[in-house]
DNA sequence: TGTTTTTGTGTGACATTATCACTGCAAACA
DNA sequence: TGTTTGCAGTGATAATGTCACACAAAAACA
């Protein structure tokens, strides 16, 4: 385990750089944790335990009502932290949400006295939490736009420009993983693939979509 | 002005209470500043001035469409301070919405370096401040959750129930803020409307909503 | 005072999206 | 091999959103 101790290490400097003795510490406070794809870190009105940095992996957080729709809220990647963690432990308040690893993940965990202890001493320590937290907001309220004002068939183009913009050539996505992303019905996803379908735009196979025309989905 | 003054100082004793010089030096170095009813505080691609704390009078914040639909995000009221606000003077981002005075408002304005001031030294600073945005996150989220998977008649419904508690027995409000508050459509709210009036639950008048059967409305 | 203008509402027609209730298909598995 | 399970397709219908108006009350103005 001693490759993975240096690349924490060299995380927390990048992320945290400072030669201060505050620092230091706080940097050796954090607790390295393990967590498997699938699990739950929160569930929503969980009280928050500490405050999270992803190292490695992936969180998927998103509400899901009673009917068993669900809408992704964001993700929170490596060199992150969850807005929603955050605001939860500074207010007190439970989780709103629920956070599930999406890939297999390594998390650095501070407890709620050493963050707190964290946000006194040390100005890097606060720049880097609340910077954080300023850019989650405003992609929440992105959020909310996007699902007010914009066309579904719009917003399911973009995302799969977006996808096919990282993953290479192919997207392994089920509809129903498309329409959690869009927070609407896995048939409505569906009938619209088939329109994109029909017009060449993809190529629609069992669990995936391949081919994507961006330049023609850019015009929806 | 005296007693104004006086109104403020009691304001932020509560608010922000504590002896330490570093207190003391926080809150007098806020300004107070009087805004008129309309006035727009900031608008989208804002770069953020100061941090903002509400003594008296309402601010909306919200976001518009190109086609010229809004939505509500939330009101920031007496004693409280804007989340946006707060974040995007943390993080040096823009406004990703707009702020307007709705009813004719006082706040203390708080200048970017003594903002960053009170949040290095000032333990009861940083607990309000953050606690603030814990609680707004969580409000963020809930409308997110409203507005995709509730129905537009409950959503409804659920609006007049709390206009009607607050406001005596007539709700003074156009069905086009109605249809701000929830993110829709005029004539969507105004049929709906409609179909309450026929039940008997309420009944409308030119710019205004009275009568409201809370009891009836609960049911939808 | 009567006459515009503005603002708020009502409504029909139609497009889009959501929901329900199925069907069929393919992969996984016993 | 059949059987279960998860994924996708589809028709019917309901709910919402959009567009294009008509109409009336209120406000502004001459």
């Amino acid at each position: 385990m001693v490759p993975e101790k240096q690349a924490v290490a060299t995380l927390l400097m990048k992320l945290l750089p400072g030669d201060s003795k505050d620092l230091q510490q706080l940097r050796e406070a954090a607790q390295t944790v393990h967590l498997p794809a699938g699990q739950m870190v929160f569930r929503r009105g969980d009280p928050c335990q500490g405050y999270l940095l992803m190292v490695a992996g992936c969180v998927r957080v998103q509400v899901v009502s009673e009917s068993g729709r669900d809408v992704v809220l964001y993700r929170v990647n490596p060199g992150e932290s969850c807005v929603i963690t955050t605001s939860c432990l500074i207010s007190h308040e439970n989780y709103p949400a629920e956070g599930i690893i999406e890939e297999d993940a390594t998390a650095l965990v501070f407890s709620q006295p050493v963050f707190e202890q964290g946000l006194a001493v040390s100005e890097v320590f606060r720049r880097f939490v609340f910077s954080n937290q300023g850019r989650r907001l405003s992609d929440l309220i992105l959020r909310i736009e996007d699902v007010i004002f914009e066309r579904l068939d719009s917003r399911l183009a973009k995302l799969l420009i977006e996808y096919s913009k990282t993953q290479q050539s192919i997207i392994n996505m089920t509809h129903q993983q498309l329409a959690s992303e869009l927070g609407t019905a896995r048939e409505v996803v569906s009938r619209q693939l088939k329109v994109f379908e029909k017009k060449g735009w993809i190529v629609l196979g069992r669990g995936s979509v391949s081919q994507v025309n961006i330049e023609a989905l850019r015009g929806v």
